[in-house]
DNA sequence: ATCGCGCATGTGATCGATCACATGAGCAAG
DNA sequence: CTTGCTCATGTGATCGATCACATGCGCGAT
């Protein structure tokens, strides 16, 4: 469907007088209110950025001619003049996925809400071209402050090498970094799902990683690895998939093979094709293999059987890094994940129970 | 993880030399460029927006010089100076959906390829209001045109009573209007996945429909009903949902007490919710029930059993909509949708067959 | 030769806001 | 009653591009 009321810039067939009152084709401008309200330009730019001192009657006035003409600032002028863009970039390497795209649009939103906007730019390819075309493109319309989603470790290399700095924000600790420095405790997270698995009685645990290069899949691999260690265990059945449904389906099959009888999947996509990895293999899920996902996204209620798996707020943490991003003081840095319990996890099969 | 290369307008201290050629604080206009490659503003402008005539020796000296210093663009000033903002506004009214995301993301693409950005505007609530403030925000950053993903008929009623008429462009064909005149031809693909029903023999075959509010719940209600009626077929087995696999559990529910023996789906995620409610009243798909959904989600292939569905490319239309907005001429405008057969669809059950 | 026309380029105004600085009024302190 | 300060407001320059309008030059037609 197309739709088009009358179409901005279509007849420029007028133009005889250009005082009269009424054929006022531009839009109003500070001046145009001024003039409305009787007071200056400036007086009408200090109500707009609601300068202290200002006479309440005389806000009023103002107030009153915009209202009247319609007035709307213009942000282009604004951003040239003050030379602030009250843009946020957000560099996003994903097209679709549940997880950017729920935090994408709570920064949004956030963003919003704060008199700022919002421009994504997605890096299609994982090369390094794409990911300086998305931050040039960026760049060039000045962005205040970018906002990295679903980072890899190419993004990040390539922040770093920017020539115009730019202030930052990534919704996950980096690998090494301070713990309170990200919002999304995804360690923390991959440990909750494996230690249920562990609590269960599983002794043998394979993990599907996500991508190495994706922040969030190194962290669930390092939680995954951390409470097996913790507790003696082996911390190697590990196989690497893509994120989607079908490479969750491969790397189950390998490491059924490989005798584990718990999985915890790097995410609940993954985790969906481990399930029908299981069935395709006649194992019942739990009572031959229990199944943990991670994300839980709006289906894994759904799936069969319904999904185990660790819930992030993702919206929160996309409104947090906004804040942060914005230098707001109060920001809490680290939305708590937490494990939902549904029914594709239970005890290991009993011919493999503790004393094995 | 909160990175900064040294943040800018930091430091305020310097301004002891103001025409010292060391410290130059600010960006390069096109008046230093001009300066460099001893030509004047006007030419460097012209280099900008690569004006026919102009010899190619000193087209040469402006980008040298521009390369040199590094510049870019202002995209503000042009804004301002040029009227135009080079903005497509994206008004949607989802959160994390894979089809919205996704056709966000190919917009995105589409609209930078061709010197455009993208903001994007969520109208969180369904009300007038939260449809009213996206749009006045797109407006004031005086977005060219419009792409509404996933509308509903509020948001198509705000939109004509804008007082600043802006060109949009929908990817549904509005119920009612020339059938070349949307991107996605809904009505066809709902169509298609109940004929491909009626063709196995189903004779009661209901319907799982969207949010009647929404345009794509609207047409594929529709396309649904005409297929029945072309074959002399009720078409009242109809139960609304909300997008979401829950409803569609309930929505299945219902229908199944009523006695079909297949549902089409208004989307995939419904559709699971179906198989979910199939499992859980001792049904099984297809034996008992046949099921379709509608999208193609990614994890559509994975779910148990494997689902048939009508698949569109969402990314297709969503470029289609930016060319079309852009008044490109030629733009072929529907993208045919796609009936992809798996394993939860067939014949009905025996005591269920034609001369039941 | 001369006119005229198109190409290549330059000059100054302009877009709509903010910024830096001035100015006048009111009021407390000397 | 003046000095001095703050509050409220105004004046003109400025941000970095484009736009509208010159201008100089070369070349074919008269």
């Amino acid at each position: 469907m197309t739709g088009t009321t009358p179409a901005p810039g279509d007849n420029q067939t007028m133009g005889v007088d250009r005082d009269n009152e009424e054929a006022r084709p531009r839009a109003a401008s500070v001046f145009d209110v001024a003039r409305v309200a009787g007071v200056s330009h400036q007086t009408v730019s200090r109500v707009l950025n609601d300068h202290p001192s200002l006479r309440a009657a005389t806000r009023q006035k103002v107030l009153d001619a915009m209202r009247e003409l319609n007035y709307r600032p213009n942000a282009a002028a604004r951003a040239l003049s003050s030379s602030r863009s009250r843009l946020i970039g957000i560099l996003s390497t994903s097209s679709g996925e549940y997880g950017p795209a729920t935090i994408v649009a709570a920064i949004g939103a956030a963003a919003r809400s704060r008199g700022y906007s919002v421009t994504i730019a997605n890096a299609d390819g994982l090369d390094r071209k794409s990911v300086d075309d998305a931050l040039s493109h960026l760049a060039d319309l000045s962005a205040e402050g970018l906002i990295v989603v679903a980072p890899q470790t190419q993004v990040l290399v390539a922040l770093e090498g920017l020539t115009i700095p730019v202030p930052y924000v990534t919704l996950q600790t980096a690998a090494g970094s301070a713990p309170h420095d990200g919002m999304l405790d995804q360690v923390r997270g991959a440990r909750l799902a494996t230690s249920h698995l562990l609590d269960l009685g599983h002794q043998r645990v394979g993990h599907i990683a996500g991508p190495p290069e994706w922040l969030d899949a190194q962290q669930r691999l390092t939680g995954f690895q951390e409470e097996l260690r913790s507790r003696q265990l082996d911390p190697r059945f590990v196989e690497i998939g893509d994120w989607s449904a079908a490479s969750g389906h491969r790397a189950a099959r390998a490491l059924i093979g490989q005798g584990v009888t718990a999985i915890f999947s790097g995410n609940d996509q993954m985790a969906l094709g481990a399930l029908s990895a299981a069935v395709s293999l006649g194992l019942t899920v739990p009572g031959d293999l229990s199944i943990v996902g991670f994300d839980d996204v709006p289906e894994a209620a759904y799936y069969q059987p319904a999904l185990t798996t660790v819930r992030q707020d993702l919206a929160e943490a996309g409104r947090r890094a906004v804040a942060l991003l914005l230098g707001e003081a109060d920001v809490r840095p680290v939305v708590d994940p937490e494990l939902i319990e549904r029914a594709s996890t239970g005890a290991p099969p009993e011919r493999l129970r503790p004393a094995h």
